[in-house]
DNA sequence: CACCAATGGGGTAATTTGGGTT
DNA sequence: ATTGTCCAAATTACCCCATTGG
């Protein structure tokens, strides 16, 4: 179900833009949780180097933290824009954004630094699976909270993308209530 | 992934022909974006330092680094790094970078803001249609230049991009020359 | 099985960095 | 606006040898 991918300290050390020999300081000292291979070599888990990452602080939220950012990514113009309206109604101190390709996701991630993206899978030209992967595998956005959804249900596609980072699954079709609380803006400021 | 150039301080410092005390200090204003270690040690990005130091206009004191800057968007790894490899052989001088599908190449372009992009056509998922398109239509990036490569000529495909703005058509395969050539390198230094 | 280049582990010493202050 | 200095902590260099993965 999870095709769990593993590391190698090298390969940790160009993430997070340390050598080599920090990476195992941080593993002898417990700090980044670690598998050993039956040689005594360490292999790390993305998802523990994710954890290690947004923990100690790399995040680059040195921005204003005051109001969320949702970005929202479906290549269907009405979903999108009623999505937008709705966050953008429902709660006007976040800032709301849209994209409709993949090329467009990049550029506004990049540009926007959101907190959730909520994302549409089954877009024709690139697909949502990809745009999550960079996302969860890339140290500047691998924080961001990814909200997968899809009108093609199938236990296959909700295994594949959660096995590539997403954080939630919404089936299409849904209820507002839904959305926003898959989006985690529930019990969000206002 | 695609080899990041990430400066240290001292290395910016010495690059700018500064303290590194005074990078810091840029750093802390926020003059000069930065990544942080888990450490809380900042990291450089070779882009943000060459914009960094033309807008406050001690470009000269680059050392003739990062003078251009070239993209290179394929899906195709072998090719893709073949081309970046060869710009970064032959012009020392300038910034290379590449993307391998659309979300990438949205990303690298925000990111990098380059003076060219070379673009193949045919990549799975998005094609380089879509991504010209966007490059021409976006006021921010309507000035760069856009070579799109194809594998599969045909004359449709070669009036439908430049109908969207590409400046010029390389058809596969063409010579390390050719490449040079269209991406307006003829007259660089060597 | 042996060979081999690249990589990884443990350890210590050397260097660099961030922050405060001048 | 830039730089020097101090200190504690983070990061790295270097050594030698084992492991990895063809």
């Amino acid at each position: 179900m999870s095709k769990k991918i593993w590391l190698t300290p090298n390969e940790v050390a160009e993430l997070l833009l340390v050598s080599p020999v920090t990476v195992r300081q941080w593993a002898q000292k417990g700090l980044l949780p670690a598998r050993t291979t039956p040689g005594g070599h360490r292999r790390f888990s993305m998802e523990s180097v994710r954890q290690f990452a947004i923990r100690e602080g790399m995040a680059s939220r040195l921005k204003g933290e005051a109001s969320r950012c949702i970005l929202v990514v479906d290549d269907d113009e009405q979903l999108n824009r009623f999505l937008v309206e709705l966050f953008r109604s429902k709660y006007q101190g976040a800032f709301v954004d849209s994209a409709f390709d993949g090329y467009e996701a990049g550029s506004k991630v990049q540009q926007v630094n959101p907190d959730v993206v909520l994302l549409d899978l089954m877009m024709p030209g690139m697909d949502g699976f990809q745009v999550c992967e960079r996302l969860k595998t890339d140290v500047d956005t691998m924080h961001i909270h990814v909200v997968a959804m899809s009108g093609f249900y199938s236990e296959e596609n909700e295994g594949r993308i959660m096995s590539v980072g997403a954080d939630k699954f919404l089936r299409k079709p849904f209820s507002n209530a839904e959305v926003i609380e898959a989006c985690g803006f529930s019990s969000a400021n206002s």
